[in-house]
DNA sequence: TAGCATTATAACAATATTGTAACAATTACC
DNA sequence: GGTAATTGTTACAATATTGTTATAATGCTA
């Protein structure tokens, strides 16, 4: 088992607090919550690999906070996701030389966070996990190659690009959408149908092991590693 | 139109409930007051999306009261207001783990009220639950599975999202017009006997559990979670 | 309990979604 | 530059889902 992200997020609303944190959790990461900047600075913000902020809070605010995270050696390089509910908040974001790395319009949808929280920590993470193995599939992210009960397969980058990304989230289904902003890269635009069509190579590709990505009709794509 | 929130005010003095109730319910939501924890506790609490209670009264006070409904099922996930007279109260609140959501000092104006309710329940959504359980019953909104007995059932995407709604606001009979706008996309029309067909569909699915779709004969249909 | 209203259910039709092959566009590689 | 591999798109076939209707069953009220 990898060892998980771990997130911090600093939100003054408790409620969102929670439902963050139930929700990032579910997704496979280690989430911590705090209520204030003082509370997360008192924090070893090194061991973040993520920080949520809000932006509007008491006292120290997003922003403020977000300087000292910058500040600290230790999570200087921090990626930052800020929550904001307001536009004129998210035009100050964008002139303000911060470093966020993304932000995200208040109120959000759970998935929506997941994408961004995904995304962002792909760019900045170089620790994906080198291997994963599932019963007589092994793919390997270090030297590219994919073995099916021994004997490789060749799958093109995308292929292989889809494949690692539904077995590093096994058991997840994900909607087309997500599929785009997780897998291709953020700024290319293709046609959904396009998934399809890779999801049917990949199956093939895969032989006895194809039913193992399933469909959710009306929804999306995944892969099982049970039944 | 939408589904009024349900408030439960929980307060030991009589005249603040009247005027939270009053004030609550112009404010559009429906309201029902107690005057104590022991009648809180009496009451169904899983038809609730809000409870605002009092710190300070007799018996059972407000943290104690809230750590009951952290541990009730269908409870356990509401947002929960506090009303405070003492600024050492807040900080009780704060370090406790109990789940605060918000807190509103007294004395407190009928606006002030308002605002912190609206917030709190606009941040809170329960479709941001990843996974609901009832006895056999999973459901789970990032797998997108639904198993019963830990048998997989396969849900279409339409009976999905009505076991979904209705399991997260158990207790709660809905009408086919509210069923219809939470459901079913706002830009199509299906005629209300379609619910029918697909709470019909889901009880088959459901097999021992299908009971649980409870039908208000006149009025809709529901989840129940107990007798 | 009769009579009316409402709901349950099955069967069918209409739609929507997905699978797949073929092709075109693009890219990678000698 | 030429060739092969990759990738995205489209079209159409195959499935699956969804809505509608008709009729049976049940519930409600006087």
């Amino acid at each position: 088992m990898e060892k998980k992200q771990r997130i911090l997020v600093v939100d003054d609303e408790s409620v969102l607090c929670d439902v963050l944190k139930i929700n990032l959790e579910y997704a496979g990461y280690a989430a911590d919550t705090v209520l204030s900047g003082e509370e997360a600075l008192q924090k070893d913000l090194s061991v973040y690999d993520l920080f949520i902020l809000d932006v509007m809070m008491e006292k120290i605010n997003g922003f403020d906070l977000a300087k000292a995270i910058r500040l600290n050696a230790g999570s200087n390089n921090t990626p930052i996701i800020f929550c904001t509910a307001l536009d004129s908040e998210i035009d100050l974001l964008k002139g303000f030389d911060v470093g966020a790395d993304d932000y995200i319009k208040k109120p959000f949808s759970m998935n929506e966070l997941r994408v961004r929280v995904r995304s962002v920590l792909r760019r900045y993470s170089s620790s994906h996990t080198p291997r994963i193995e599932y019963e007589e599939i092994v793919i390997d992210n270090v030297q590219r190659y994919c073995t099916v009960a021994g004997e490789e397969i060749s799958l093109t980058k995308t292929e292989f690009n889809l494949l690692y990304f539904l077995m590093s989230n096994a058991n997840q289904a994900f909607t087309r959408e997500e599929l785009l902003s997780s897998v291709w890269d953020d700024d290319v635009y293709v046609v959904d149908r396009t998934i399809d069509v890779n999801i049917n190579r990949l199956r093939k590709k895969l032989g006895k092991y194809g039913v193992n990505i399933f469909t959710k009709s009306g929804y999306g794509y995944g892969f099982k590693t049970h039944d």
